[in-house]
DNA sequence: TCTGGGGTCCTAGGACCC
DNA sequence: TCTGGGGTCCTAGGACCC
């Protein structure tokens, strides 16, 4: 077990990724919105100054005063995910062990010969030349002190996006300072349920006998318990764990109220799923669909959700069968529906997978016609070749009205932008 | 008019089974 | 008066994370 681990960053990680290919964006007030250009998931340091929150909705926020100078993005996913490959590029160039921990954070085994301090320095500067993506970085003995290190990084701009908490006393200082709710694990609900027992800043929940914080909070509240205390927990994972699932929900681009729209939406989400299995060469034995309405707007509200087990497959086609065959029994005419989406569940890999004895379809066939599929969606552009049970028009679909190019992995989307 | 998507883990009651 | 226990699966929801 590393005796330091850190944890680095990528700052406003979707907004440095837009800034990165577009100059004009970079002094700007920036934001990036949500699927369906709903809520603020992304600011730069600029927006976050004029009171633009995480989860603001945008539609509620942009007329207040000052919004008129911010400049608002579609999130571009493809985009930021290469972004984070060549991110992560750098770091495992220059750190032997990485975790990949989400799309802009990765934790490192610092338990590395030398200055420490210069070596960090060096990884934040190589990232940024080649990567384009301003960072911090904090490290300590346990993963959440790492974290709560580079929290600190990123809060006080004074430490030069830098923060070492290997020192017990300075850690001390830190937890007598600061909110429990800043904590990795610890949640808003968590914290208040903390603060009405007089625990109110770490150095309080660090204090807390060990078997109360266990009988409050589950094994999940002790453990954060013992790795800030220094005790490490949390091992560093470089092989990522294989998935349960596969879900993909939308929000509708406007309501849904007739059944064929509705059809074509759950079979596209279906289809969806089913290629990120067949990405991972993996099929799922388990399915489950819903439904509902807004449940913001005042509409009146209908909810379901329905799942079934299902013959392991990775077969677009078999995938939207189940899916419509449950859709058909949540349906309920005369609902505005907001959103829906399929997830997958059970999973394991295909290969090896045993025969049925009595296959509702031929397995070879369905690979080969998969395979192809897949192939020319590769080589040309996603949805090229696709169910006709998607649909054709799309008229669900979601806004996306301010999309940045692929600028990393589409030439043509290149040219027209530089033609703006 | 417009309020995200995709994960993980945990809990709880009811149905059903042996 | 006393009316089993343990397992799985289902639906639903809560909490947390990015």
């Amino acid at each position: 077990m590393p005796a330091t681990y850190g944890l680095i960053d990528g700052n406003s990680f979707y907004c440095s990724a837009e800034r990165a290919f577009a100059p004009g964006l970079r002094r700007v007030p920036l934001i990036v919105l949500s699927n369906n250009d709903g809520c603020a998931i992304a600011r730069s340091a600029e927006a976050k100054a004029l009171g633009v929150r995480m989860g603001d909705p945008w539609h509620l926020i942009r007329h207040r005063p000052g919004m008129d100078s911010v400049h608002w993005q579609s999130s571009n996913y493809p985009l930021y995910a290469d972004m984070s490959r060549r991110f992560y590029q750098v770091v495992a160039g220059m750190v032997p062990r990485v975790e990949p921990y989400s799309i802009d954070e990765f934790f490192l085994d610092l338990d590395l010969p030398g200055d420490l301090h210069a070596l960090c320095t060096a990884l934040r500067a190589e990232v940024l030349r080649v990567a384009k993506i301003p960072t911090c970085l904090g490290w300590g003995p346990t993963k959440t002190i790492a974290k709560l290190a580079n929290h600190l990084a990123k809060r006080h701009p004074e430490l030069g996006g830098l923060c070492d908490l290997r020192s017990p006393e300075l850690r001390a200082a830190w937890y007598a300072r600061l909110s429990v709710g800043e904590v990795w694990g610890i949640g808003g609900r968590t914290a208040e349920k903390l603060r009405r027992l007089g625990v109110g800043t770490i150095a309080d929940f660090v204090a807390l006998d060990a078997r109360d914080a266990r009988d409050l909070l589950t094994v999940v509240g002790a453990r954060v318990q013992l790795e800030l205390r220094g005790v490490s927990c949390l091992p560093l994972a470089m092989m990522a764990a294989p998935r349960q699932g596969a879900a993909v929900t939308r929000s509708f681009g406007r309501p849904v109220t007739r059944w064929a729209e509705m059809r074509e939406a759950v079979a596209a989400f279906a289809h969806r799923a089913a290629e990120k299995l067949r990405a991972e060469g993996l099929v799922a034995g388990h399915l489950t669909v819903f439904l509902h309405t807004n449940p913001h707007n005042g509409d009146p509200w209908h909810s379901g959700q329905r799942a079934a087990r299902i013959e392991p497959t990775a077969d677009s086609g078999a995938l939207i069968g189940e899916a419509l065959r449950l859709l058909r029994s949540l349906w309920q005419p005369g609902y505005r529906y907001a959103k829906a989406g399929v997830m997958l569940n059970d999973l394991r890999p295909e290969a090896g997978q045993p025969r049925m004895l009595f296959p509702t379809r031929d397995p070879v066939r369905s690979a080969r016609v998969m395979a192809a599929m897949d192939a020319v969606n590769a080589r040309h552009s996603a949805g090229t070749l696709r169910p006709l049970a998607t649909g054709l028009a799309r008229p669900w679909a979601a806004r996306a009205a301010r999309l940045s190019p692929r600028y990393t992995t589409r030439l043509e989307e290149i040219l027209v932008a530089r033609a703006w």
